[in-house]
This record gives structure tokens, sequence and C-alpha cells, in this order.
DNA sequence: AGCACGCCGACT
DNA sequence: GTCGGCGTGCTC
């Protein structure tokens, strides 16, 4: 019965472009088709004609028709209709996104979908989508094996799931205080009140939290966990998006990317170590996975948990101010395991001999006498940032950069890491021809160097990018590690995270103290946030019988410096309330907002002079605009680049100049590139 | 962003 | 004679 007359209408499709549109096309309805055929939704996939090639595109409006002419019109080729289209909840967020970092709607929505939605053919869509109606069958939430909490664990526990309604809270507590077992059972709540409940938890890198996984599937085994990270295939990437796109799965595990899945169900949204820069994402679209989950909980008035040892300022702030509910653990949540002491070891007292203090040398020594294993953090891979010359002074520059050519030994090159320009180690200077060119500064190969000559007999393991080249060989390095095969770790910050090394209880810091004076405001809470983070890595298994608390040695040439004082005491309630005090009177974020304009061009000046015409081309009451700056790493890879900071007290000031003010940036048709950031991290 | 067209320099 | 460099212009 086909009483349908209408055949034909114009869809508004929104496409992965820079054009900052959307773009009409005719939809008719197959010709040879009895039965009705349903007309596209809002929400669906469109596979589309798009200059010579197909695209797919997502369809954000139904009309009867266009401004475009006739001539220009072209047809949809096929639209995705055996998916359910995505939720308006969703498409909200998109353009919410979109709208917030000034992007195209269609940059926004349809990266993060799936390819395979669009290369795979109907039969084969159809397909998995049947293979997934089966796995979901006859699914159980109860979870298995809940242990006993603390009693500030269970009141976390269920402030957080018995929550209704839109409820961020901060979830406050040291390494190794329970916070994961506070979100299990703050899942198992929730997945227990609703029977189709969906929950999102994220994770700044799945890599470094494989345990996680694996105990959410252990504790909730009838229940269907999607994972969503950028290494799965296609394939998995698909049958997972769509899981969670179905409401199949309950949980959703995932890294930054995962804040744009479908969810149609989303009932709970958990973040881990919510200070983590890697929520940021810094190229492309770059925004904040963790703001914008907040923003999605507040839209669907659910809850939301941000949980850190080490809180960003900003969730401070909220906290502060009540935004946000804030939450303690106060102790660590294994038997009889204490919060190591850290001790500052002052190198102006203590002189180090290659880089290690004489205090460093003898606490590896009686680590090596009990059978006990240390972890060295050095955050600088290679053996020396830069040679020089002692007689002329000439250092090994990068040609194509504003930096040095860091030295490694083992490979005989000299690298720069920008660029990846590679050269051999010169035998002499350049320019005076001096043969003793010097290495200046120390990295982890030249520490792992020491290391050998200090202790022969020691097992010694460095682990770095350099060292794990290879794809597998980090993981292989890590079991070394936890089959109890090293004695002595050196590493970057490749080592600060995630791992649980059992027979670890002395963690030596070696020179942090770069950040502590760093033009970026950011770097002491983020250099406070990763001293705390591989102070974590010492005394997570119980205390050992007779054996001493896990100790944590920090060398600095600073020891009076009070964010020293603030790791020391463990306090980072302290820290972060002066540094608070500090941005507030110094006027920086949290208590103003950012965005920055981008630019780059061979010559230094032209980005400059770009910068400068878009800084005089507007001008609004509530924004300040400054001087436009070479940015402090001027050149990489033989381009320059300079950067425009704008400010403002007031986010929908900012918001509305932002948005006019690009438009004119797009009419000025520069040969420069530039590129904006919203709330900009690093500056 | 892609992807074409288009007009100048060194290769089989 | 063609391959290919990247400037310029367009995408419903």
């Amino acid at each position: 019965m086909s009483q349908c007359i209408l055949t034909s209408c114009i869809l508004n499709i929104a496409l992965d472009t820079p054009l900052n549109a959307l773009f009409d096309y005719r939809w008719n309805a197959a010709a040879d088709a009895d039965a009705a055929v349903p007309l596209p939704q809002v929400g669906q996939l469109a596979l589309v004609p798009f200059g010579r090639r197909e695209v797919m595109g997502l369809i954000v409006g139904v009309s009867d028709s266009t401004d475009v002419p006739a001539a220009k019109l072209k047809d949809v080729l096929a639209v995705r209709s055996q998916l359910a289209p995505l939720s308006e909840q969703w498409l909200a967020l998109a353009a919410f996104a979109a709208d917030y970092y000034q992007r195209p709607l269609g940059e926004v929505a349809l990266p993060g979908l799936p390819k395979n939605l669009r290369v795979l053919t109907t039969v084969a869509l159809d397909r998995a989508i049947k293979k997934l109606g089966k796995l979901a069958d006859a699914h159980d939430g109860t979870p298995l094996n809940m242990p006993a909490l603390n009693p500030a664990q269970q009141e976390a526990a269920d402030a957080i799931g018995g929550a209704q309604g839109f409820k961020p809270t901060l979830l406050y507590g040291v390494t190794g205080s329970g916070k994961t077992e506070v979100y299990l059972q703050a899942c198992a709540q929730v997945l227990a009140r609703e029977d189709d409940a969906q929950i999102l938890i994220l994770v700044p890198e799945i890599n470094l939290t494989p345990q996680l996984e694996g105990n959410i599937r252990a504790r909730f085994p009838g229940v269907m966990l999607a994972t969503l990270h950028s290494s799965l295939s296609e394939g998995e990437r698909m049958l997972h998006w769509l899981a969670a796109h179905q409401g199949q799965a309950r949980i959703v595990l995932g890294t930054r990317l995962a804040i744009l899945a479908s969810l149609p169900k989303l009932k709970l949204i958990v973040i881990d170590e919510e200070h983590d820069p890697s929520y940021k994402q810094q190229e492309g679209l770059r925004y904040s996975a963790r703001d914008l989950a907040v923003w999605r909980a507040w839209q669907l008035q659910i809850p939301i948990v941000l949980g850190s040892a080490t809180p960003s300022l900003e969730s401070w702030h909220h906290a502060q101010t009540g935004r946000y509910r804030k939450l303690e653990l106060r102790e660590r949540a294994v038997k009889n395991a204490v919060l190591p002491r850290v001790k500052i070891l002052d190198m102006e007292r203590d002189r180090p001999k290659d880089g290690l203090t004489s205090h460093l040398v003898a606490a590896l020594k009686l680590r090596m006498e009990r059978g006990e294993q240390s972890l060295l953090f050095l955050n600088r891979r290679g053996y020396s940032p830069v040679i020089c010359c002692e007689s002329c002074g000439w250092i090994s520059n990068c040609t194509r950069c504003t930096s040095f050519m860091v030295l490694h030994k083992p490979e005989h090159r000299l690298r720069c890491h920008h660029c990846s320009l590679e050269l051999r180690i010169p035998r002499h200077c350049p320019t005076c021809g001096n043969v003793d060119l010097q290495p200046l500064g120390r990295g982890t190969q030249r520490v792992e160097e020491g290391l050998q000559q200090l202790f022969p007999e020691a097992r010694i393991l460095r682990i770095d990018a350099d060292s794990t080249r290879k794809k597998g060989s980090a993981q292989e390095a890590f079991d070394t590690v936890h089959r109890g095969e090293v004695d002595i770790l050196i590493g970057t910050q490749m080592v600060a995270k995630g791992h649980d090394f059992k027979k670890l209880t002395l963690v030596g810091i070696l020179n942090p103290d770069t950040a502590l004076f760093s033009q970026d405001y950011r770097a002491s809470e983020r250099l406070f946030a990763q001293l705390m983070q591989v102070a974590g890595r010492a005394g997570r298994a119980a205390q050992t019988e007779g054996g001493s608390v896990s100790e944590v040695l920090i060398q600095t040439r600073y020891a009076r410096h009070p964010l020293y004082d603030a790791v020391v005491n463990h306090d980072y309630d302290h820290f972060a309330t002066t540094l608070l005090e500090e941005r507030a009177q110094a006027a920086l974020p949290p208590y103003l907002f950012q965005a920055l304009l981008r630019a780059e061009a061979p010559e230094l000046a032209t980005a400059i002079e770009f910068l400068q015409a878009a800084k005089e081309c507007m001008e609004h009451p509530q924004v300040t605009i400054n001087d436009p700056i070479p940015m402090s790493m001027t050149r990489v890879y033989n381009v320059d680049r300079a950067q425009l900071l704008l400010e403002s007290a007031s986010r929908p000031a900012l918001q509305a100049f932002l948005k006019e003010w690009l438009m004119a940036l797009r009419a000025m048709k520069t040969r420069v590139k530039w590129s904006l950031e919203v709330d900009p991290l690093d500056i």
C-alpha cells in the first residue's frame, strides 16, 4: 500500500570540512519501491557526492525547499536507514562543542563516527547489527566479589551512585586510596537501579590502565563492556561504537574521544585522573573531554564524578565555590600501606656526582641489599640535551627548529626531538675544529651509564620512548620489572603512570627544578601532579614485614621552595589554595577565560603581521586582545610560529566576540596558516 | 581539508 | 615531448 505521494525532499547535511556551512541535497524515494520508503530523519547518516568525492554526512535538517540553485543541487546517494538516528541530545552535544570551540558542526560530529559506517555495504552493516543483537541477550548487571569499603569510600560510592540529577562530584583521594573501587561500586548501584542504564568511564590513556578493563569485566561479568580508544581496529571500533549507540554496551570505557560516543541511556559519567592533560586534544578540534563531559552531564541532568589525587585548579575552584561537591578519601585503601615518606635532597649541600647525590646513592644501595626495587625518574630522554664546544662556544642547535640537537649516545646520533632531524655526532667542532665536544646536562641514557659504573652488579633497565621504539617492547619492559628481574629502573614520564610495582620501595626524582621557574603559569600545577603521581609508584603494596616505609627522594637546588614543602607534607589542599590565590591576583584562569590565535609562516614577520591585523580588525569592551608574540619554541621544521592571546572575565562575551571575529578572519583570505584554540592549556 | 586544474622546469 | 612542483579555486 503506497499512499506516500511525497517522494522527494531537501536534506541539510553537515560534512567533515573546514567550510563553515551546511550543504543541501535532494532526496528522492527509490522510484521502483512499492512499499512506502521511510523519509530520512534528522540524526541519520547519508552518503553524498561532494566535489569529486563521496563522503558521509550527518542529516541535521529536513525541509522542502532550499536557496541553492537547482543546477548546483545534487542527489543523496544513500541514507543509512538501518541505523537508529543519533539522538537529539547527541546532536545538541555536537552542536555545543562546535559552537564552543568555533568549528563547523561536521568537523565535530563526523570524525568520531566509525569509518566503517561509510565504507561497509548495507548487507555487512546489517550483519554487524545482528551480531550485536545476539551478544546482547540475557544480560545481568549483578556484580561479583564486591570488596568491603572503608567508611569514606562507602560514603563516596553511595553519594555518587545514589545521586539524582546533575551532581558533579570531585573525588579527591591520594594514589592508592581506592578511587577505582568507589567508581565500581557507584556503577553497580546505577546498573542495579535501571536495567538499561549506561555508564561512561573516561581514562587518560587506556594502555596505562589495562587492569581497569580487567577489573570491570571481572566485577560485572554479565554486563557488556565496550572500549573506545584510538588503537582499536576499524572493525572493533565499529562494533564497540554500535554497541554503545544501540544501548547494548552498559559500560563504555574510553579515552577522550569516547566523550562523543552515542550513549542513548547514559546515566553516569566517571572521569578518572581528571587533571590529566591528555583529556585535552592538542590538534585539530582542540576540545577538553573533561569539560564536554561536564556539559553532557548537565544536559542530561545526570551525576558525574571527577577523580584525582591532584585535581585541576579549575575543578578545585569549582569545589571551593560549591559548584562541585568535594568528597575526600584520606587513607590508602590497602591495609598497612601508608603514604611514602618524601624527602628533599638539597643539591647545594650534597653535591651530586654523575647526577646522583650521595644520599640517593646510599638509598639505592640499601634497596639493592634488601632485594627491593628502585625507580629513578628523569623526564628527559637521550644522553644529554645539548653538546657544546668549550673553546668557541658552539652548541648543537637544530638547523630547522629553535631547539637543541639532543645527544643520543647508543645510537651515535644527534637528534632534534621536534623535527626528527638526525646527524652523526661531529668529531670536532664545526666552527673552530676543537675535538673536545662536551655533553651538557643529563638525560636518561647518561644516568643509566652512571648507574652501571656505580652498581656494576645491578640489573638496570631504562624505559623511555627510545628504549621502547618497537611495538610491544614497552609492555615487555614493564613485565620484566613486574617479574622482579630489575633492581633499578630509570625512566621518563612513561613510568610515572598506572603501573603498580609491588617490590618498589624507593623513588628518586632527578632534576624537576626547571618547571619551577617556567613562563607557563600552569607548570607548577603540572609538576606537583607529576611528582605525586611518580611518588605514588612507591609503597603501593602492603608494607613489608619489618621493612621500612617506602621513600621518595627529590633532588633539588631549591630545597626550600614551597612546592616541595607541599609534596613532603602530602598537602595538596594548601598548595592548591595558594596557587588559586596567585591566579586570582594575577587575573589568570580559572578567574579569567582565554583563547589563543596561532599563526605560522615561513618568516616570523609574516605571522606577526597577520596576527597584528587580526588584533586590529575588531574590538569588544569586555575582551582584551594582547599583542602578538613569537611562540617560545618559535621555529619548528622551518616554520615560524606566533600567537595572540585573548582574555575576558566573561565567557559569553568571549564566545560572542570569537564568533564574529572568526568570520572576519576567514574573510581575510590570508596565506598564513592560522588556528584558534579556546581554553588553551599551554601558552 | 581534499581534489582538480594550470602553468613552468628537468628527465626518458 | 611528459612527469611533477605547488599556487589557486571550488565543494550543495
